[in-house]
DNA sequence: GCCGTTTTCGGCCCGACTGTTTTCAGTCG
């Protein structure tokens, strides 16, 4: 973990300490927002001035002590009182769905529980149930929830996610009067693991019957372990996540192998899932609504204030209109919405009304999207980013491939049609190298024979379909820093991308050092999946970043971001960084099976999340050129 | 604790759902 994620996740700590403390909300909040913010920069702290971290909306004087505090002792006197203070236990308790700040602190201070072994304790022997406001009802919540996480409920990769929302959505999507449906939430802005789903269905006019049709529709869908509430228009469920299937485990050999990180939970077996029906006058506010980030939100709506209105999920309102409305109650179908300022059926026009940009969901994480907030001393220009952000169809080539010569399952020139049926003008074979030999990786004899089969299919396709098909490799970059092949045999290559693939566990002066190497080497093009990592299982290689950047933007060296979506290698952040540095990326598939090819809108969400525009994406490019710039090292 | 084209003090986003209530607090997103 870098020092960065280290001090936030101790500010989220103190938090969480706070409030069970029964601190001032606001103060509690002032410590979340000042974690989230050092979350998302793309600086060291260590090599940030004061007055730049003042900069950083939500860093005031107090955090700014903090964090100097932090670099020089590796601790926070603050912290370590407040530790004092609160039971380690009561924070795991805190993570448990339906007991909040209130309940698990007059559990502790009346009760005396102080972990979650007490907790059960005070269920089994009644005294929970006798607190304010609990009851039997309120104890067998607490107790199913507590099963649901021993079942295994953590955040699933969102490739696994994806396939689960679309699956709910084919069920939505076929009730009478649903005129659309889509999924919100974190699955919409591309985060790299789901904890839950959010999925609005749209219909013509707000109708009891047809939204309870829809929900119990949803709620009796093959997989639904429990319904955990059904209101008028909101049903939520606990739906069984079934194992991968064969295409879904195509995952990289070494993903297969790969060690249990040490802070993996056990595999996720259980997802959450929401279900709401709006009509379709609220159908962009409320995809607005819960697509977040809550941040986000918290941002844009008081913006609406600013303005004198009101933004919620029904749509955007003047507050004469809407406040004595709510002092009715809560919105019901048998009681009309007021009409709302804007048409909100679309969320682009919410966004228009509000003289913000139209921000595209992957950039939604309050990171300064709307302008304001730094995150480093470098500031991209917000509403150009937005609108030249990366897009699926603006991929036209794919760099890094394998076939049967190592371990995939496509011949060449089946894996260059695919790649030519997919549009694009250019594939490279970029077979593993003989260390990798789980994944039978080419000896020397073996590579120079596949290179010409490679150039004989080039030779045919290219006449054929016009498709240029390139002999790489993907070298494995050794724990050294040196490179697989010799160099004679790598100046013969159309391409390398070198990507490290053992030693995952290195210190982080070895790894930096090590992938130094692989950048300034001459022959390099293209730096596969950098970090090694496998999202939930290997934490990988923690290397300085900014280090690796300015070599990558010296050399001319792009940094792939590896689409498969165990690895999503480069990472949101990590892509950010890049950007700002001006270091090209190659968004690629890794291509092992037919449908790796699917896996390009994992890599593209993570770029835009990123904030990756189209011209700093190699594969982006028109075939002269890419391929004028692969010549330049050759 | 943070922040300022309504403020250096007094605010800080907004609503649904549930269970315990007897009008609403707690939790969640």
């Amino acid at each position: 973990m870098s020092a960065n994620a280290r001090f936030a996740s101790m500010l989220h700590e103190m938090a969480s300490m706070l409030e069970l403390l029964g601190e001032q909300g606001f103060r509690v909040a002032a410590y979340s927002k000042a974690a989230r913010a050092i979350e998302g920069l793309t600086s060291d702290l260590s090599t940030m001035q004061p007055a730049q971290l003042l900069a950083v909306d939500g860093v005031g004087e107090k955090m700014a002590q903090r964090a100097a505090e932090y670099l020089a002792t590796g601790t926070m006197k603050d912290y370590a009182q407040l530790k004092a203070k609160v039971p380690e236990g009561l924070l795991q308790c805190l993570g448990v769905p339906g007991l909040g700040p209130k309940t698990v602190r007059a559990m502790w201070t009346t009760l005396g529980v102080t972990d979650i072994a007490g907790l059960k304790k005070a269920m089994d022997d009644g005294s929970l149930a006798n607190l304010p406001r609990m009851g039997e009802k309120a104890v067998q919540k607490i107790r199913d929830a507590l099963a649901t996480i021993e079942q295994g409920q953590g955040r699933l990769p969102l490739g696994l996610a994806v396939a689960i929302a679309e699956r709910v959505l084919a069920v939505v999507r076929a009730q009478p009067g649903v005129i659309r449906a889509e999924a919100a939430g974190s699955l919409r802005r591309g985060k790299e693991t789901v904890g839950d789903l959010d999925i609005i269905a749209c219909v013509e006019k707000l109708d009891a019957g047809l939204a309870q049709a829809v929900m119990r529709a949803a709620t009796s869908m093959p997989g639904v372990q429990r319904v955990l509430v059904q209101g008028e228009f909101k049903a939520s469920m606990l739906l069984s996540v079934e194992p991968p299937s064969p295409a879904e485990q195509a995952a990289p050999e070494e993903a297969k192998a790969a060690e249990p990180h040490p802070h993996q939970q056990t595999s996720t077996k259980v997802l959450q899932v929401d279900v709401r029906v709006v009509p379709r006058v609220s159908f962009g506010a409320t995809l607005q609504y819960f697509t977040g980030s809550k941040e986000h939100n918290v941002r844009l709506r008081a913006l609406a204030q600013t303005k004198g209105l009101t933004l919620n999920e029904w749509g955007l309102f003047l507050d004469s209109t809407w406040k004595p409305f709510h002092e009715a109650g809560p919105v019901s179908a048998s009681r009309p919405l007021p009409d709302g300022v804007v048409d909100a059926s679309e969320e682009g026009a919410i966004y228009a009304h509000l003289g913000a940009p139209f921000v595209p969901p992957e950039m939604r994480e309050d990171r300064g999207e709307f302008g304001s907030a730094a995150t480093s001393g470098v500031a991209l220009d917000v509403a150009h980013t937005a609108r030249a952000l990366v897009r699926v169809e603006d991929i036209r080539s794919e760099l890094h491939s394998h076939t049967t010569a190592s371990d995939g399952v496509l011949s060449i020139e089946q894996l260059a049609r695919a790649a030519h049926a997919r549009g694009f003008h250019t594939i490279a074979v970029t077979d593993h190298s003989q260390s990798s030999t789980i994944a039978r990786g080419l000896k020397p004899d073996r590579l120079r024979t596949h290179m010409q089969a490679v150039r004989e299919v080039h030779a045919k396709l290219h006449a054929e379909l016009g498709m240029t098909v390139l002999a790489g490799s993907e070298v494995d970059i050794l724990a050294d820093g040196n490179l697989d092949y010799s160099d004679e045999l790598l100046q013969q290559l159309d391409v390398v991308v070198a990507s490290p693939h053992a030693s995952l566990k290195q210190d982080a002066a070895t790894a930096t050092k090590r992938l130094l190497r692989a950048i300034e080497h001459p022959l390099v093009h293209i730096i596969g999946h950098p970090t090694g990592r496998i999202i939930n299982q290997r934490a990988g290689l923690e290397p300085a970043m900014h280090e690796l950047l300015a070599a990558a933007k010296q050399h001319n060296v792009a940094l792939e971001v590896n689409s498969h979506w165990s690895r999503l290698d480069l990472r949101d952040l990590h892509v950010r960084m890049a950007c700002e540095a001006g270091v090209l990326l190659a968004i690629d598939c890794d291509v092992h099976h037919p449908d790796d090819f699917a896996n390009l809108r994992f890599g593209i969400a993570t770029a835009r999340r990123g904030w990756a525009t189209k011209d700093m994406v190699i594969n982006t490019w028109d075939g002269p050129t890419l391929h004028a710039w692969l010549r330049r090292k050759r």
